[in-house]
DNA sequence: CGCAGGATTGATATCAATCAATAACGGTGG
DNA sequence: CCACCGTTATTGATTGATATCAATCCTGCG
């Protein structure tokens, strides 16, 4: 596995005040200082080609990260490969968090697209608390939206059938990359392949392909390669149990 | 399901100079300043009786905790009944952060022994992070250990085979009982059913007693009642494939 | 002593993993 | 444009793990 260069951040393409995510949907906005601590904060940019690793599991990271654009995931494996995909990661995530409070990382971060990065210090992270307090409030609220997406998935794969997950997934994956401006209308791009999603859900290759297939059966959803259609939301949203939560605008560092 | 009284908090038993926490090992000392904060935004103590709910799965909670005794779990459920325990809540976890963010719970926390809670008050949340900085830094800071507990139990229950989870369940509460002085050598109570062990590991009653008979006659564990016994740390640490992590003293609020 | 909740065990049914091909697709070089 | 190749997707057959069903057995408690 080839490792994104992450030592030498390339030089700042994006001053704070032209961040491509605020150019998206659902995203709050800096007040002045707020911006200028970001900007002193921010160290700068980097792109980690699809396929490499932007953390790797018991190594330490030097940096933080925003994901300004492209897919990741992040994930845990067995000595004997087994893996679990914990989340997927999208435009507008923190990561690194855990690499902040200092030791090895317990998980890996790997970019399923070129990702595009913004580069925080580790060390001079505790100063976000001293200096900043909103924006360290606004850590911990992404931190406890992460938690949350993490409880669901740990029901989704504990306790749903083999269709209710893939629905489940399917549509958290949709209504995220929506609420991120990275679908239009019924379709989104999916920048993986179905042994992403099997490892996501705990199943087999084959039993995800099965599920997907009596999802496209039933007219619920249907796609061609990575180019996924959302027939029926409604649907997919019974199927997978789904609660609604109220969107509220998103905070980013 | 009976709840917890949430709404009367008793007068203080315990001011934050002889938090029974600090009796405990494992856990972080306060500074002057810290110690002042905490006994401004403690408002009270509350005991929720054995098998009450301290939050409840989309309601709000006015409240947040700290855990002074005892063991909960926090859950969710589907609406037929299926439910996943996404973690158990030990002395020192705090639990309710969620909550502090707006918005209802997207998980219940009940009391499996009567738990003795520490209160604060919702609405002054965010002083913490303007008052005491480095407090809110510890908050992150537990915010990110249960965070990383969380990602070992979806690998648990994603990609583990039952005699694997079983073991890593264990060793895990086992552990972190112990980390709190709530063992005695290789003997830890667990205050909790079969049923309950089923429900974190995403497995069915049945197997879950059987997969346990399996290490029992393996010499691994044993029990009678509550009371297990851990005979072969090792070779339990080696089913579980567990990863060694640095202990630290570990923050509390 | 009898009851209730929990634990244990054996038998059977299901779901999902694995094995094994084949098919579709995208990219490459001629 | 076409032949070739590697990756991914798809499908059917079989195996295996786990769920479910159904008793029975403990154990602590009233």
């Amino acid at each position: 596995m080839a490792y994104a260069k992450a030592d030498a951040p390339v030089a700042l393409q994006y001053p704070c005040e032209r961040c491509p995510l605020r150019d998206r949907p659902g995203f709050r906005d800096f007040s002045e200082d707020e911006l200028a601590f970001m900007s002193r904060f921010k160290r700068g940019e980097l792109v980690a080609a699809a396929g490499t690793l932007i953390f790797e599991e018991g190594t330490e990271g030097a940096h933080l990260y925003t994901i300004l654009s492209g897919w990741g995931i992040r994930h845990k494996q067995l000595s004997d490969g087994r893996r679990q995909i914990l989340n997927f990661v999208l435009p507008g995530d923190f990561i690194g968090l855990q690499a902040s409070l200092g030791g090895a990382m317990d998980h890996s971060v790997e970019a399923l697209t070129d990702v595009l990065l913004c580069v925080f210090e580790r060390d001079r992270f505790t100063e976000l608390f001293d200096v900043c307090p909103s924006l360290a409030f606004d850590l911990t609220w992404l931190s406890a939206l992460e938690h949350r997406l993490l409880d669901g998935n740990l029901l989704s794969v504990g306790r749903r059938t083999a269709v209710e997950r893939v629905a489940y997934l399917i549509l958290l994956l949709y209504r995220r990359a929506r609420a991120r401006g990275l679908a239009e209308d019924d379709r989104v791009v999916f920048p993986f392949t179905q042994q992403h999603m099997a490892d996501a859900l705990g199943m087999s290759l084959v039993h995800t392909n099965k599920t997907l297939a009596r999802l496209r059966d039933r007219g619920v959803v249907s796609w061609t390669r990575n180019r996924f259609r959302i027939h029926d939301e409604e649907r997919l949203a019974a199927l997978a149990e789904w609660e609604p939560a109220e969107e509220r605008p998103r905070p980013f560092l």
